[in-house]
DNA sequence: AAAATATTTGCAACTTAGTTGCAAATTTGG
DNA sequence: CCAAATTTGCAACTAAGTTGCAAATATTTT
């Protein structure tokens, strides 16, 4: 299910003139924060789920790391002191059932969500794991030939890729 | 790493006489399990691997069961009224290691392990996900094309693919 | 084939990831 | 701003995986 954002805002009057605030005051980066901000809202609004703080922190932390993030990754970089785990999971549920985000299969022992960014029907985006570094990237802009068929009888909807190698700063 | 399996045997007197014993007896399924019995004790000799009853025990599992498995699926069935999950932690650890088996990436909470059949240094045999049955199964008789190098600076040594859709089953 | 050495096993206790139930707090729609 | 619908936070719990260590087993040496 691909990303559809509208035009409608879900802004309300006080956080919206609250932010305002922020943005006037810290220019470039505040600025991209209200950015983020305002998108996560409408995708949110898209998705017919209701606009809560956490739902708009999770999806900020996700379109600011653009790689996966574990639920405890994304407690700390979310800013909060404390963000509570059962709600994170359960926010990732809903995000899930909506096909805002995806779990990426890590070589790690907890789940890993990310932005269901450019993904299609039949194709996640790729993912590249440096085998040196560890790091994971997610690689928006490239895809794959669809593999065929593999046996007889088998029907093929969807495809995701894993590349290992080592990325710039590691080759 | 591809698997070699090499010429020696690292049977030994007794244990080999009980197999024949047994072997003798029902030929078929037993005859099998032989076969299976001296394929795995000629993975660990070749691995440099202590040949022990949990290690070949656990490399049977995963020949019979020709898909991945978790701990607990391969605790039930080794046989064994009790497998201890430390150990198979740890023998799936080493087996790991020497490269005859691998872990398989599954939208499941725990672990999966196969044996490293038909992968290449380059690519490991793709996996098949039903959406209906949720089985997975391993197609170890496709590879599919590599990806090209996807941006600049990345190199890339291996690729993994998982493919969803519909069994030959559930289609 | 028995002793010496190297490695693995099993147990108990522990850590981390993820889940469930329920009351209190928020969000949305009128 | 109220009422209904949904989400949040807490406490307690389950499941997966890990660690340390002493006992058991496998290989090597003699």
């Amino acid at each position: 299910m691909p990303i559809t954002t509208n035009k409608q805002s879900c802004d309300h009057k006080k956080s919206q003139s609250h932010i305002h605030k922020e943005a006037a005051g810290f220019a470039g980066v505040k600025m991209a924060n209200l950015n983020l901000d305002a998108q996560a809202r409408k995708m949110l609004k898209a998705a017919k789920l209701y606009c809560t703080a956490g739902r708009v922190a999770i999806l900020k932390v996700l379109m600011e790391a653009g790689k996966p993030l574990s639920q405890d990754q994304i407690a700390r970089q979310s800013g909060k002191k404390h963000f509570d785990k059962v709600t994170i999971y359960r926010t990732l549920e809903s995000l899930l059932g909506v096909g805002l985000v995806h779990k990426a299969f890590m070589d790690k022992r907890a789940w890993h969500f990310e932005l269901a960014h450019n993904c299609t029907e039949s194709q996640c985006h790729p993912h590249f794991t440096c085998t040196k570094c560890g790091i994971t990237h997610c690689l928006t802009e490239i895809s794959l030939p669809m593999a065929k068929s593999p046996h007889k009888g088998f029907v093929i909807h969807r495809q995701k890729v894993r590349l290992e190698g080592l990325c710039p700063g590691c080759a």
